[in-house]
DNA sequence: GGGTACTGGTTGCTTTTGTAACCAACTGTC
DNA sequence: GACAGTTGGTTACAAAAGCAACCAGTACCC
């Protein structure tokens, strides 16, 4: 048989595996270590950024749907890592924060995070790393676009 | 809070997010359509381009574990798309490879996907392609070598 | 102001994924 | 040729992701 396609260069394959490792290692940090979920940590880091935010916010700046949102808000709130009060002028919603000791967490984790990233784009020159997230960009946009008009692809109409 | 880290310029979240939009996009061609899973659909690529395999190599080739070989060959089994022979140096293992009615499903899907793949590839010239896959290869490269030395990332020893 | 449609958020359930235990067969050693 | 240790593969169980229904509150509209 004839094959065009091999998964070593087939970039979903690439992509997919890629991230997989990725996250492997660096939940290794805060997972392991400090008993964060991935959803729970970039909530955290969201809310670190942007200070108070409801929570369909934090879900529009990570990608994660309201369930994953709901979820991770509900686990760090157990552990008291986040405040919640309710937003005067829609009732449903709530405004959320970092406590202060979820804000120490972060603090802690934080560091470490950053140095594992270094470490991850050691070998890249910052021109390359630049290069990277415009290659990203390009695809994601590129996703967007496909996904508006499913079947453009051929020559033929 | 002096905040040095942003999901939108963290490696880990974008390369997860791109990931995970290719993978839905792309399983719009063989799952909705044809019913096989991503993990099926590595099993078919690896054994249309090598054609007999145990499915230890399988699970080499497409970087999943034996569970997951296991799982996605019991599937395409139960359709019939696979073919099993014992394997005469080992009985505990057995060789696969696809069937006719696999291959002919493969060569269906085959075209579709290399078309939704330069479709997704568009923006990106030649060069950068290139360039895509090398940093791909680099990153999987110093995970591997992170993985081994965990923690020799900071200046000190 | 009472209906309808929509939205923020949660809960319950099903499907998928990962982990660990397991079985049968192979290897090596004595 | 028995035994300990290993390996190919499957099965059983637990954690997590995805989906749909749901509740309470809001917005619109007549």
């Amino acid at each position: 048989m004839q094959h065009a396609l091999s998964l070593t260069r087939f970039l979903p394959y690439r992509c997919n595996t890629l991230a997989r490792k990725i996250s492997v290692s660096l939940s290794r940090i805060y997972t392991e270590r400090f008993g964060i979920s991935v959803a729970e940590w970039r909530v955290l880091v969201t809310l670190a950024e942007y200070s108070e935010l409801l929570a369909k916010q934090v879900g529009e700046l990570t990608s994660m749907d309201k369930v994953q949102v709901s979820r991770a808000v509900a686990g760090l709130l157990d552990r008291e890592l986040l405040l919640r009060r309710p937003c005067e002028r829609d009732s449903r919603a709530a405004l959320l924060r970092l406590s202060p000791a979820g804000a120490g967490l972060y603090q802690r984790i934080e560091p470490e995070v950053l140095a594992w990233e270094q470490s991850l784009l050691a070998p890249l020159e910052p021109a390359e790393r630049q290069t990277l997230f415009a290659l990203i960009d390009k695809l994601e946009l590129q996703l967007a676009c496909m996904s508006d008009q499913p079947a453009a692809n051929q020559g033929s109409t």
